[in-house]
DNA sequence: TCCTCTTGAGGGAACGCTCCCTGAACAGCT
DNA sequence: AGCTGTTCAGGGAGCGTTCCCTCAAGAGGA
């Protein structure tokens, strides 16, 4: 038994099939009358628009592509950031009558299924989820000509972007830590093909400038257990540091694991910073001061940029502010 | 400037539309030459059939709908599980050349929502992502006769389910604290609607069942905060426990917090176990000891399951095996 | 009363594809 | 040589919409 269709519709009503059409769609030049006879039928049929045949005549899909771009093992995997950003944006984009769909851009073939899929139109839109600067995707996709948001900076320059002040927030930090009376002051980095990674480094760069202290970087990758590496790497190569900032939270309490093994309390011999403020962050042992990243809101400020775009609108780069959040590390 | 269709194709292949689609469509029953003229002029033109042309004729979608059926401040918000089995069934959904549209039922708007776009035939079958036993989703979602699978145990029967041996992994999690040669024994609970949470309240019900001990049991809701409060409500009842389960990681590393708090020693005083193995579990401090659940495993087999319902096959529900991972907290 | 103008309903082509059906070409048999 | 059977290309209807165009009906003005 099949789904019904206009033409059903229409002939249950009485009227013509354009008049069904006119009703569904919402158009006002139409008589009450037979705007209640169509509902009627509408309602007794249990009629839902065909959304291919729609597509077919209209070339719009009311659907936008949700990419995620990052390998299987990436930054996003285990991040909060994830689920957080993924489920916001789903809910304001389904808010907005569209549909999501979701693409994992992880590999170069699934990269090019992403691109024959947007460029084949299926898809109004695109939200990109892409933290690595260096990605070639957002490029491609701004050559198809459709509406793209980047959910962190890229390097296409017609893509427009919602990112945090990465660098203002790192500087926040250590200045922070510099106010507590810290001397030794290192910090742990994300992988440096991120820009927000480099930025965060930046960041503490430049706090760090003017007091003439030297800088004292290791490398890490947003895990926790390069959180852990880089934290022995720092107390070997400079064992009187008595304070870290690490560029997001999971590696901070990577470094926290780490200081605990080797008998360093925290905050009375190293004070530790992390940045992202996760919901994790707030029952490390002990509870960790971070700088709060807005995820929700730079998520939803993605999805209504995205959204003015596909309505006509322009769209230029965001960033957004962030805030110190003192707990016991420091 | 449009792209080509199927007829620009036949053109300049200087064959028919039909042979054309045998072509793209991969059917044998054509020869070698036409099949070497058609893709030749599929690649200079860069063809990509209309998916909207092609599901309005053949009322397939290629597209399954990812149904996450969970309130907005539910148990999979800040849960590793989200991001974990999404990406992993959309993975090997992408894979199998299935569209994913992910779909929030967190509401009884937004419930209405997927049933509906359910009901059109938009998708060809669904995932859906469901721990909550009382979920109405199952039961109007398998009305429509499309193809469901339910990550989780649910309560319609016609939906095959993958879940885990909840009860069994709580009784592995009970008997090691006995072996470990504690006398009392208490356990957090997850809400009691999620039949996970049901599952492993009995499961640590059974193990002290033989013993002769009494169960001491507290109410969480699968939050790192209830976890610390339940703790709290235990210590209080009970000054004298040595031992928790605590029906998953993230109340466990809420007890942590409780214990620290009021000066126990883990493991010394009190063990701690949980359950998931999430990655947040070896970084708690101490480490935790928990039951592992094979999340990703359990994602890839519920996807297996549906796509094999997709080709016509039947499904019947799969329990996963899980395994106790030994740690600091034991 | 007649004509023009506006409002709004109906008819039907078009969107790009699949798939059924027809029929051409050729092989194999009597 | 003639007939049957098989293989495979082409023609064209139809999928369920939208939207342009035509046209009927009624309002308003001369």
């Amino acid at each position: 038994m099949r789904r019904p269709t206009l033409a059903v519709v229409a002939a249950r009503a009485g009227v013509s099939k354009s008049s069904v059409s006119r009703v569904v769609n919402g158009e006002h030049t139409v008589a009450p009358e037979i705007r209640d006879l169509v509902m009627r039928a509408v309602h007794e049929l249990g009629y839902v628009p065909n959304a291919a045949a729609r597509n077919l005549v209209t070339r719009r899909t009311d659907a936008v592509a949700m990419v995620v771009s990052d390998p299987p093992q990436g930054v996003l995997s285990d991040d909060p950031l994830f689920s957080t950003v993924v489920r916001v944006a789903s809910r304001e984009l389904e808010a907005a009558g569209k549909q999501v769909v979701l693409m994992l851009a992880e590999s170069d073939r699934s990269r090019a299924r992403v691109e024959s899929h947007v460029a084949a139109g299926h898809v109004d839109g695109v939200l990109l989820l892409s933290l690595h600067g260096a990605d070639p995707l957002p490029a491609v996709l701004a050559r198809t000509s459709l509406p793209v948001v980047s959910f962190g900076r890229t390097a296409a320059p017609t893509v427009p972007y919602v990112d945090l002040d990465n660098a203002g927030g790192a500087t926040l930090a250590v200045r922070h830590l510099l106010d507590r009376g810290r001397q030794r002051i290192a910090t742990v980095t994300g992988p440096l093909d991120l820009s927000d990674a480099r930025e965060r480094l930046a960041g503490y760069r430049e706090a760090l400038r003017d007091t003439g202290r030297r800088p004292l970087v290791a490398l890490g990758d947003f895990t926790r257990i390069s959180g852990a590496e880089a934290m022995r790497q720092l107390l070997a190569d400079e064992p009187s540091l008595d304070a870290v900032f690490a560029a997001n939270d999971l590696m901070a309490i990577g470094a926290l694991r780490t200081l605990r093994e080797t008998g360093r309390r925290v905050p009375d011999d190293v004070a530790v910073v992390g940045f992202d403020d996760i919901e994790a962050a707030a029952y490390s042992a002990p509870a960790l001061t971070t700088v709060r990243s807005p995820m929700a809101d730079q998520a939803l400020t993605a999805v209504r940029l995205l959204l003015g775009l596909l309505a006509g609108q322009t769209g230029e780069p965001v960033i957004m502010p962030n805030e110190l959040v003192v707990r016991e590390s420091t």
